[in-house]
DNA sequence: ATGTCTCGATCCTCGAGA
């Protein structure tokens, strides 16, 4: 089975390269994050058209996430984070797909840092980290993948100097990501292949990715129950030279369930 | 720091966010 994230900047203008590479990759689940499209404005048909049934939570001009099933429509068990009534930013989704728990986020991404951005991101990942705490306890495959706007260590940056001080690459941030791994979980490109320099996001600007100036900041988080399928994972770094890409790229992982 | 992109309001351009 394989599963998939992909920050596509917009499900509106991306829909073309979305298509292209759900028809290209074909995976079983994709976790889609920055759709910036109010919920009405899902392309329901040409997803549909594609085979993939569909969740998903949308918000006008920012953030929303989506997960979608091939041959299947995920069962959507939450829409919100628990734990702050007052955050309305749509930035996960949660729903089982089989007997797979799948967590669809969109982390803040927190600058200018310090500042409230920076403590809005840092008690969102709180957040996160209390609702890994309850899916791990259920002793199921749980994957929590999205975009964590957490650069993990200096080997995921090209330029790691670059972006000391950045709210994705402060000390606070990485030990956010590491207690979901004191929790359970696992980096699955980590554990899968870890080669580096394996980047996710280079900014559209001074020709980023021309100088292959990028970050490794989608992750897919497996509960032990999912690690133990864990049979591979890949950058689809390709698609960033694709007509109009989006500034991320998918990673996929392949687990041996079902 | 910035050589870009997307969205939305409103408008034929700009600000905000990333």
């Amino acid at each position: 089975m394989k599963i998939a994230t992909f920050n596509v900047n917009g499900i509106t203008a991306r829909l073309p390269t979305l298509l292209r590479w759900l028809e290209e990759s074909r995976p079983d689940i994709a976790c889609l994050q920055e759709l910036k499209a109010p919920q009405e404005r899902f392309p329901e048909a040409a997803i549909r058209e594609a085979g993939y049934g569909f969740a998903w939570h949308g918000q006008k001009s920012w953030n929303g996430v989506a997960i979608l099933a091939r041959g299947a429509d995920p069962v959507e068990r939450r829409r919100v984070l628990p734990g702050d009534p007052e955050d309305l930013h749509s930035r996960y989704i949660e729903a089982t797909v089989g007997d797979i728990v799948v967590g669809c986020l969109y982390l803040p991404n927190g600058n200018p840092a310090p500042g409230p951005k920076f403590d809005y991101k840092l008690r969102w990942f709180d957040r996160l980290s209390a609702r890994a705490a309850e899916l791990v306890a259920r002793e199921e495959p749980v994957v929590l993948a999205g975009d964590y706007n957490v650069i993990p260590e200096a080997r995921d940056a090209e330029f790691p100097a670059a972006w000391e001080g950045d709210a994705l690459f402060r000390p606070q941030t990485r030990e956010a990501f590491r207690a979901l791994k004191w929790l359970g979980f696992s980096d699955a490109y980590l554990e899968a292949d870890g080669a580096p320099g394996a980047y996710t996001f280079w900014d559209y600007q001074a020709g980023a990715f021309q100088r292959d100036d990028g970050i490794r900041i989608d992750h897919l988080a497996l509960s032990p129950e999912a690690a133990d399928r864990l049979r591979g994972a890949a950058v689809l770094r390709y698609t960033r030279s694709w007509e109009k890409p989006s500034d991320h790229v998918p990673v996929a992982v392949d687990l041996d369930l079902g």
